[in-house]
DNA sequence: GGGTGCATGTAATGGGTTACATGATTCT
DNA sequence: AGAATCATGTAACCCATTACATGCACCC
């Protein structure tokens, strides 16, 4: 069978072990601390959290706002304690991502070098941008004594800080590879339109 | 409708400019070439040569073997190389893969250290012996001169190599951390039971 | 004799995203 | 007036892996 146990729901326990939140919260929650490397749609987030109340993981209250609709808050309880603590026991099995990118820039030279120039150009602008944004975040949480999380949080986030940097560093050693590629393809092809002109 | 476009079914037109192949090579060939950033399942690869072959992106002919199954040969056609070029064009969208090692991590506060510890321990004899493996690979594609697209995946090699460098670096500091935490419990844990003895 | 490799294919299953529905409030 | 935010939820769909089916040959 094989389950392919996605840890869609333990994100869920392990965020509700901060506070008790709704499920838009937490939707709000992964974007901003884990979202460099883990997503959860809606769509996941409120099935889940249903299926984890009716095993006695979480329990709900609801909470009534005005002008705005109810919100359901939920809890984790200690039985949800103990499933997140044996799904951090289990080891993570190393998954290979797709990665796009590398799947074009393998196969660019069926294409002109312009190509992938311009894919890579555009990774290093929104990577820069990550870069920025990553080490402000860092200095935030780096004073950040409140929590016996913090350190783990910062963890994660000096991960997601030295793959930028060597993803840079590759895109820019790549970038002048393939730069000396397109020139040498450029010459050939004037000398090429040299020839058919003197002919 | 946002038809998540998988390329799915571009790996295997990509592949095949190389030489014609059937559909279990591909799956062969997926393997060591881009193994490392890119996976097929055979219940995906037999299924889209079929559509490939319907929408006249590749043609197929069938070579009889003694002993052996017959095997279906796919070669890429005029429209498959125009359909792969445009693939090739489009700009990847940036994804962010989930990682459930660094998922674990960050709520690494729930257990003790010690799980943390064995987990990170785990990922660096994975990836040490990657790394063995991608440096001997490196060397080898290094002197192929013979195709225009060695440079391409000499690229997409160094982007694994410096990648599993960065993570190992990231690695060896994060358990050092680590340690250090599992250290000033363990101190505290003892002097807690001193108080106790001597109470 | 039993495992592994060659080779193709389908069906079951399940994980996950996107789109849609609803509706009040607040900002531009 | 119209867009965005808050808030929950369901249905449709899609993508992908796994399991299963088949069958011969080769090696230990």
């Amino acid at each position: 069978m094989a389950r392919r146990s996605s840890s869609s729901s333990e994100v869920l326990l392990g965020l509700l072990t901060i506070q008790p939140m709704s499920g838009y919260d937490l939707g709000q929650l992964i974007r901003i601390s884990v979202g460099h490397f883990w997503r959860e749609s809606y769509g996941q987030i409120y099935p889940n959290l249903k299926r984890l109340a009716a095993e006695g993981l979480v329990t709900a209250k609801t909470e009534r706002q005005k002008g705005k609709p109810d919100r359901r808050i939920y809890s984790i309880t200690g039985k949800g304690r103990e499933r997140l603590a044996k799904w951090l026991a289990v080891a993570p099995q190393p998954e290979i991502p797709r990665n796009e990118l590398l799947l074009k820039l393998f196969f660019g030279a069926q294409v002109s070098p312009a190509i992938p120039i311009a894919n890579l150009e555009r990774l290093v602008e929104v990577e820069r941008a990550l870069l920025k944004q990553f080490r402000q975040a860092e200095q935030e949480i780096a004073g950040n004594r409140q929590y016996p999380d913090a350190p783990y949080w910062r963890m994660t986030a000096r991960f997601g800080l030295l793959e930028l940097e060597a993803h840079l560093r590759w895109a820019k050693e790549t970038l002048a590879e393939l730069r000396k590629i397109a020139g040498i393809r450029k010459r050939n092809t004037v000398r090429k339109e040299k020839r058919h002109a003197s002919k």
